[in-house]
DNA sequence: ATTTGATAGTTTTGTTAAAAAAGTCAGGAA
DNA sequence: TTCCTGACTTTTTTAACAAAACTATCAAAT
């Protein structure tokens, strides 16, 4: 008889469901696989027999949060009124992300140095989806003139969202640079990056 | 008898200018206090002498280059044609510097998180300067009526080098991103950096 | 096909001793 | 008095290793 996949399906989500709350409020390290399968009254053993390991657990997770993330994406491609209205909503998007799952990601911040290869491809997946969104929106503004035409729309938009990046808070004061933002400098970043992006749309104008 | 300060200064001078080349060419780290005195055929101690100890020569070395970086900086100010003369002046003597003394700042990438302060003022001061000599060029450009007016110089440069930071190699195919940028990239990041400011003073004007 | 207790294997953590480097000091030379 | 050194002490790094914690496996039960 063929197996009941269904049956199958609910339970893996509901361990993915258990290991996201784990890792968004413990992060990655201080999550052990006990705990995962404590909170499920399951046996250690049974996790290991619907994910090969814990890391691929925690890719699992990730995938399941950067399909949604992407899903809003696809959504919302192509239905801005114009470039101002796709950069505020990437900005927004992302920066909500990453403020809803901002413990999550110390598993980044633990292995900075060398992700594994899955983890780049989500985040690399992620990254071409936003930058299709803005190339789109770009190549849509051009064809209405309101911006000079560009003939390397990936070169703009990957550049702006370098520059994105690198909107950080530098409070005048306390200097100690962290590399990874704090919660409290996110909403601070957030205005930043609008300002950022105001500016670089004017000069995309003629 | 008051003391021959200049002989002082040159064994000083001696001393930074050993320092320096270890620090440049093996690290913070891999440097020892002995090594440094054999360089001088000097005696350790007499490195305890003249400094402190060793982060205080570190910062001494530090606090030297940055003086030189600054006097380029202050000698250059208020002598551009326009502004994007001084964001390009400002993006190539900053590349440089770091092409320079990439070694050097081997220091920074260890301690990342916890510099002491003195570093810290001296990055700040560093920072200052460059702010306040764009601010100077944006200034003087809207006087001229060549871009808008801007209320709040400060914030736009201050938004601008955040934005210049964050230039970053994403290499399309291997995208496993260093928290320090590799050498090699060093040139791109430059070009970039230039296309970046480019766009920003577009986006500045009427 | 699922599930688990028991257990094997691996990584992290903590301890300690040796080695290396930082830092000190009494005293000598200029 | 200023400059300098060899010998010394203290602190930090490194290496080795045992204990603990955790990941991962598996035979057996449901």
């Amino acid at each position: 008889m063929i197996q009941t996949t269904d049956q199958q399906d609910v339970k893996r989500d509901k361990i993915l469901e258990a290991a996201y709350n784990r890792f968004l409020h413990y992060g990655y390290s201080k999550t052990t696989m006990n705990e995962i399968a404590g909170d499920l009254s399951m046996s250690k053993a049974l996790l290991y027999y619907y994910f090969p390991d814990k890391s691929q657990l925690y890719i699992s997770v990730m995938q399941r949060i950067a399909c949604e993330y992407l899903q809003v994406l696809s959504a919302k491609a192509n239905t801005f009124a114009d470039l101002k209205e796709a950069f505020v909503f990437q900005i927004n998007h992302q920066h909500e992300f990453i403020v809803n799952n901002y413990n999550f990601f110390d598993f980044f911040r633990l292995n900075e140095q060398n992700l594994p290869d899955a983890i780049w491809n989500i985040v690399n997946h992620v990254h071409q989806a936003e930058m299709e969104l803005l190339v789109s929106a770009i190549k849509t503004e051009a064809a209405k003139g309101k911006i000079r035409p560009i003939d390397n729309p990936e070169e703009i938009v990957g550049l702006l969202l370098d520059a994105l990046h690198g909107v950080r808070v530098s409070a005048t004061v306390s200097h100690k640079k962290q590399i990874f933002p704090q919660r409290d400098h996110l909403d601070e970043i957030r205005s930043k990056r609008l300002l950022l992006s105001d500016i670089f749309i004017k000069g995309l104008m003629y």
